[in-house]
DNA sequence: CATGAATGAGGATTCATTCAT
DNA sequence: GATGAATGAATCCTCATTCAT
């Protein structure tokens, strides 16, 4: 019952959020869309900066939770279908998250200037999906479908192509299907860009 | 005389946007920084919007400008070394304005729900330095340096990449030499994370 | 049982604005104190500002029944021992209440400005216990004790004085013997600060 | 200039604070009181509760440059002028800014039960007002005006039954001559209210 | 042109009170 | 009767903008 409203507040910041970006958005706002007035709001969060602490890291756990979900389901299949698995399930939750998790990192980011160590637990999600990628990428190097050389780059690169893709799709208001974006990244990340010699 | 004013105002509004982020960062702030009084930004600029754009589309410009020098000082290099020296000039002109372009960009995007076709005008820059790229990458394919195949999609990867590096090096507080950086980066572009079967 | 519960509530809202101040102090602090949700206050009390004056009425007749008692019991001891046991009696009442009534003093007076008539009912205890003290005179000037002349200024002095000596015992969070504290302040009273000529 | 404007915000702060009371005085009618904006009230004083406490000190040192005045200018006068004289103008000075004084007291009181030491300040000026009875006091005992026995307690005396005075005119809203009412309290306080034996 | 005090709309937050369960 | 979640009016404070000097 107290959850049931904690999550249709969270679900209205989120929509509010993504709507009228991080400033914007008022209290007021949020509460008229969950369809309750201000002090509600107050009852379920401490305060505006604690509700949107909880938003972020209720989205974080979500995709999370639906990465672990992705890699235990390919656990048999090849590094390079594991990888489309997962690339896929983050362009999925960042579709529908992206614009809020997006302006909460940028708060994040610049808060993160004067408040020394707040930031860590800001990018702590960034950092969770990263490790995944560097589990599923020790993988694709025993396969031998990876060079280890620059193993190490490869989570940030990955993820930094998706976050823009994601981006662009949104100013673009449009949404191409998972494979066909996806589809050219991988080959131009396993593949790179210039032609095989073969 | 009435430009150095305003070349000084824009250099204090950055310096104040860097620190304190887009919302903080009071009129007041960037009077002080300037050295000057509230009132006489005024004489300069519009309003507080128009300060911000102008500043978003002074730098555009001049990123602009420095990769166009880039370009012309580099037409008689092979395509992997344009493409070297394109980027390293990417990266220096975000390490110092980074933090800037991201703010106003994030601001864009958030407006750019509301107020349909204002996004354009913001994007620019991003795109003009895409359409470089993009002319850049035609040499490739002729060079043989790259396939055409996904030719289209090259542009936005490599700025994507460009972007969350400079990112990460922006959390990380730490600034390591722009070849170092993009070496793996231009490693795993042109030739790919797989290993090469050769 | 009705009774009961509405002497606790009475109890918890001293103990809260005792705590926290007049303003500070919360219904659903007070609420908690006892042990049952706001609600069940407004099921005994109008409203806070009904409480409130109840406390005060209910203190104040607590004292005076105690004053009575005390001035019953010295009536065959002469004027000085039963002035002593009058102020014991004051002092001890107020080392307990002090806080409440000075707090709920203040507040009348306050609102005596705006809402005329209002602060009779409020200084009605004070007059009350004034009018013990009169009338204790007349026994004081009888025996010879008092002078007549200045009868009438003594009950506000002697209640000043010790309304004084409350609060400086309440500031310094220290409690001297009744006997202590009152001794001075009757030799002042009854003698004067200047040496006896005799 | 600049000083000016302060002045005549204290002032209607006073006046608000006296006529609505600590809580219910609204810094919007304390603006409208200057007659000037709420955002006035921010550029002279950083908020409500510092607006509060400036206050409170400079309306303390008004009081004791007043005292130290009457001081300086009795200086020649026996014991009992010389108090008269002092207790007239504690006098004065309360019936104009009694209620304020007493409501910032009450506060103090109040919030001291929490943050302790902050109490200290607000209680200085009263502090500084029992120094200077000391001190004149000593006169007093030297003169044989008084009796050195009690003379520690005599300040406080004083004081509680002057601000019971002022407190009693105030509900009273009449304002009898300074002399009326304090020749009976100095006959009290120096003959004391026994009949002398002579 | 520069100044900087004044403006006042706007938003976060609190808390007495209500009322459906 | 008891409950306690919902309400929303009320208030402090901020800051972009103006304009008289």
């Amino acid at each position: 019952m107290k959850e049931e409203a904690r999550v249709a507040i969270l679900d209205a910041a989120e929509q509010v959020l993504a709507e009228q970006g991080l400033h914007a958005a008022r209290m007021d706002d949020i509460a008229a869309r969950v369809g309750v007035s201000v002090g509600t709001l107050y009852n379920y969060f401490e305060d505006r900066q604690q509700l949107l602490e909880t938003l972020r890291d209720v989205r974080g756990r979500e995709l999370l939770a639906l990465l672990d979900e992705e890699l235990e389901r390919s656990q048999q299949l090849p590094y390079r279908a594991r990888l489309h698995g997962f690339l896929c399930c983050v362009l999925e939750h960042s579709r529908t998250h992206f614009r809020l998790l997006s302006l909460l990192f940028e708060d994040s980011l610049r808060r993160g200037a004067s408040r020394e160590g707040d930031l860590d637990r800001h990018l702590e999600i960034r950092r969770e999906v990263s490790l995944r990628l560097e589990h599923l990428g020790k993988q694709g190097v025993k396969d031998g479908a990876l060079r280890s050389e620059d193993a190490s780059h490869y989570p940030a690169m990955l993820l930094d192509m998706m976050q823009g893709l994601v981006l662009r799709q949104l100013i673009a208001k449009q949404s191409t299907p998972a494979d066909e974006v996806i589809a050219p990244l991988l080959r131009c990340f396993l593949d790179g860009a210039a032609p095989r010699p073969g």
